[in-house]
DNA sequence: TCTATCTTTGCACACGTTTGTATTTTGTCT
DNA sequence: AGACAAAATACAAACGTGTGCAAAGATAGA
């Protein structure tokens, strides 16, 4: 466990001044090709690594990028972590990947944390536990870029990128009605959440459109899990008006209404339709399959990073109000 | 956009030197309590936030974890990567996630970036890539405290925290051959990982104490896909000697596996049994449902979490050789 | 009032880099 | 050889904090 190398033990070694060593190991043209040669030589020999710390704290550059998600282990999340995590490396970027658990105060000490540790950037996708994004404000107050995805604040004025999920939602629910469907659920969550708000509006505007008089919502304030989607399942189907489909926001649900209603001896999808957001990977061997709504993970993590790459080199103006959407798409497969 | 405000910048605010500023926003004892409070208060209202690459070239004080695992997106680490990270959020801690990919390179030059950055403590899984260590001990030379879990190095004395692969792997082979079962295969992958080694030898063991005379080992070097497994099952079914049971180290590979074996007409557990690594979410769903290993990853993270803070604090020295083993536990279900 | 002790604050340096400027060395041409 | 430009190097300051030590101020005891 020796002493960190340092610029000025190479510098004392090789009797030069410990300036004329940093312009070596950065290949300025300024030192003599001898004399840097023998810097690199002895760098490499002694495994010589820059102090980021010292560099950053001088405020040269910086290349940490912090992202923050509700959830690491849910498909969706662990994904586009996995994606934005791979495009940062090819750039020569390194992502820390924070989590919020879907808490407000997480989130609250995450950007804390960010800002004292000197992140160049910040991709986000906010906590269902956020009502007041206040919080976020104070990055642009230290001018640090911000992107959200998929889950966005409207309050805050910065780049975005969300899915369609108005359209989407609203087609989803006009291909149900075509196929037969009369009274059909929407199970989604909280509406502070532009991603479920929205997924409601499209649901009754297609209702609307249609002239459906069954409309019934649900908001999930529990875990999205597969016991939660059984236990909701079975209170529904014991109301009066029964839904004869559902559209669902988490695939987790999905499967518990799924796995209760085989329990229960209903037939999907003659009996229910079942369509829902996000698949799991084994869905294929699931009977029967689930028809779903596919988001382009990989799409939102490089328009995410490339608008954030562009604040960070100044291409883009801290608070600019950028909006991009991306296509979701219905697979359909067997439950509708 | 306004400039980062700094302990200086309170100090000449209110007229005392930066060091007196510096000791009240840590409630140094020797600073009077009302000055003490004017700084606090004026800190609050302007936002102040301590510079971390300040302190941490300082050297005073780090509160950084690097954690690396070969993929965010697979259960088995994206779990773990989920605990770790609301237990080191819960003690104080910052984590910072990397993704090898399964490549030693990007495992190399990730160690490189936690060097240069100066984390406190690296949390490690190594890349199926990865044959040669040697990058690892770069830690050590730095001082870094170093922690390995699951897939450890066999060459680097430090903490260990495993899976009892040999014994569960030992202990399935026989439940299959108790249970009749006659023609065994083992789909694995590469033995320069520890965690394959070590199960191949289980089922080895197995096989030799009940005398079997079949044995076939398949090492994947492919993607742990159920594509793969697919293919894979596929090839085996059309050899000579068709085996009619198998233990697979990947869900992913297993659930290929069945549904190949579905779309072939083979009954599991009837004509096959299947025993497989780790599960996934929707496992309940599918018919037949899959006999699997359980990995305790809560324990997995926590003691390689206080293994880690341990080292960190002193109380285990660098580069002592401890190794933890927690116990997998066989969940029986319909597929054998 | 004077000394002794305790409390509070100021001073200066260090951590490892980078960079503008000053200084030295080298090379070229007359 | 001398003058001058060009190349190479050295110097010093700065980024924001923390800390040992000195200094100043306050308190108390005699």
């Amino acid at each position: 466990m020796k002493k960190r190398i340092t610029i000025k033990d190479i510098a004392k070694e090789l009797n030069v001044h410990h300036s004329t060593v940093s312009r070596a190991l950065r290949n300025d043209p300024r030192v003599n090709v001898t004399t840097r040669d023998q810097v690199l030589a002895y760098a490499r020999e002694h495994e010589y690594q820059t102090n980021m710390n010292a560099v950053q704290l001088r405020g040269t550059s910086n290349n940490a990028i912090a992202l923050i998600v509700p959830n690491i282990n849910h498909t969706f999340f662990s994904d586009i972590v996995s994606k934005l995590t791979n495009i940062a490396y090819q750039k020569g970027y390194v992502i820390s990947v924070f989590q919020s658990n879907e808490k407000c105060l997480q989130e609250k000490e995450i950007i804390n944390t960010i800002v004292r540790h000197n992140f160049a950037g910040v991709i986000v996708s906010i906590a269902i536990d956020t009502v007041n994004c206040e919080h976020f404000s104070i990055l642009s107050k230290f001018g640090i870029p911000l992107v959200f995805f998929d889950r966005i604040s409207r309050e805050i004025s910065t780049p975005k990128v969300k899915v369609n999920n108005f359209e989407i939602t609203e087609s989803a629910t006009e291909n149900l009605i075509e196929r037969g469907y009369q009274r059909i659920a929407h199970i989604t969550g909280t509406t502070n959440i532009n991603v479920f708000s929205e997924r409601q509006e499209g649901y009754e505007a297609a209702l609307k459109r249609y002239d459906m008089q069954y409309k019934h919502a649900v908001v999930i304030n529990d875990e999205f899990s597969i016991e939660t989607g059984k236990k909701l399942f079975s209170e529904l189907w014991n109301m009066l008006e029964k839904p004869d489909a559902i559209i669902s926001s988490s695939v987790h649900i999905a499967t518990g209404i799924l796995l209760e209603a085989r329990k229960l001896g209903i037939n999907v999808p003659k009996d229910l339709g079942l369509i829902t957001f996000g698949s799991l990977l084994s869905s294929e061997i699931i009977s029967p399959q689930l028809t779903y709504i596919e988001q382009p993970e990989n799409e939102i993590a490089e328009i995410s990073f490339d608008l954030l790459e562009k604040m960070i080199i100044h291409e883009i103006p801290i608070g600019e109000s950028i909006e991009r959407t991306v296509q979701a798409q219905i697979i359909f497969k067997e439950s509708c």
